[in-house]
DNA sequence: CGGATGGTTGAAACCGTTCAAAATCTGTGG
DNA sequence: CCACAGATTTTGAACGGTTTCAACCATCCG
């Protein structure tokens, strides 16, 4: 866990070269910091560069007329906030941080010139997009055919994979450090509903859950509750 | 409306020079002819081609365990499936027809030398993968926050732009070939309850919908019960 | 200690589903 | 042009998952 958050991504599709590694880590400072619930670029505002988280969550969202709000994507570290933003006019979502967090800001020239010349590292690149929009869909499948049990396991089982695929689950146990009405922001809920959802998970034993912190005492369980099919998150070894 | 759907919709940009035109042209034939329902590419299919809809209605859905479906992308005239498709081992989706379509298969060859070249076509064929994620995490706003009502109406009027972009609109009317059933996969509710959605849109004067053809009588209304805000379709002329 | 934030609980209302049946439409062959 | 079968739309009634609203409890931190 000696590397960036970004490099320890990107390897899970296929070993980088030490040089691609160094560019990523020259590329990763500065860094930025955000507290927790902070915008990180608002909608309507052109974005200039491309974000790359390192340290902390973040997401995606929209707010609605009536205020409700929606989370669009949940940015953990080494995720990128989009490949090519900046061909856009106009960001039509907001990201902002969930907790407190630490992001690399990469310019396009960086971008663009890692396309045109690191064809290794261009492909991992681009893998982290791909996974990023099936992410997004499966999403999509959840809110419109699962009900709130299955749709909250199988959020959960999610964030424990992609977790584990940057080294931050340890033992079946991770830091969940979001509150449960950011959750049900993801999940489509309300936070009373959800709530609920979790507490009936405790008491079924699929999850132990203790303030911030996560345990999965029996992996399988959670996983055939949310009938999770690890296919779509592109991962070499499928959990 | 001489050029195929594909130029017309990547015309809504910018303009295309005469080169590209022709270019696009060249790649479009030959066209595969789909029946309505049929797959296109399917879950667990390493994909060889990018698919580009000339004529008809497609889109890419999951099945569940239990049978249901749920529709995770409308297809439409021009659209293309995937700009970085053939990156993929495996499809984690399938993509297939709504009604009869016809479907240009280009290569990736075709693909990567277009992104060589010819930067203004590349900026073009961007844009549109751009809006078609845009349109995804709409798509979650609504799943998620908005009631079958207000998410039937912004898919209603989601169409009419897209189709109008296409020049696919004539006097605020346009055809909607598809059944109730497979507008409800898409909308993640039941087939009866999106019937009596209708119904009341119909009462109320904010559709005239009778087969397959559909016509708006009063477009203000529409959009205004659809809480629309077309800024994520990225459009030049936002209607 | 006090105030703020996040988590938990209860009861009632509501939106959307479920299941089953009837009505209507579409296309095809006689 | 009619008859018929299959698909699609429509209707009704009961059920249930989720929301709503309001209150209460726990925890954290200055």
């Amino acid at each position: 866990m000696n590397s960036n958050a970004w490099t320890r991504k990107l390897e899970q599709v296929g070993a980088l070269n030490p040089d691609d590694k160094l560019l990523l880590d020259k590329l990763v400072t500065p860094s930025w910091r955000y507290r927790a619930e902070e915008d990180i670029i608002r909608a309507g505002d052109t974005p200039t560069h491309v974000n790359v988280i390192l340290n902390g969550w973040a997401c995606r969202y929209k707010i609605l007329r009536n205020g409700q709000r929606q989370i669009l994507a949940l940015l953990l570290p080494g995720d990128i906030c989009d490949l090519t933003v900046f061909l856009l006019r106009a960001m039509d979502h907001t990201i902002g941080s969930l907790t407190e967090t630490t992001v690399a800001k990469v310019s396009p020239e960086d971008i663009l010139s890692i396309i045109a010349s690191r064809p290794n590292l261009t492909q991992s690149l681009w893998w982290s997009s791909l996974q990023d929009e099936s992410v997004l869909r499966e999403w999509i499948v959840g809110l419109g055919r699962r009900d709130a049990y299955e749709r909250t396991a199988h959020l959960l089982y999610e964030i424990y994979l992609r977790l584990k695929g940057i080294g931050l689950v340890d033992d079946d146990s991770f830091s969940l450090p979001m509150t449960q009405a950011q959750l049900s922001d993801i999940l489509g809920l309300t936070n009373v509903h959800l709530n609920r959802v979790l507490q009936r998970m405790r008491t079924e034993n699929l999850i132990v859950l203790r303030g911030k912190s996560m345990h999965f005492p029996n992996v399988a369980l959670i996983r055939a509750a949310a009938a999770f099919d690890p296919d779509y998150l592109h991962l070499k070894n499928s959990d």
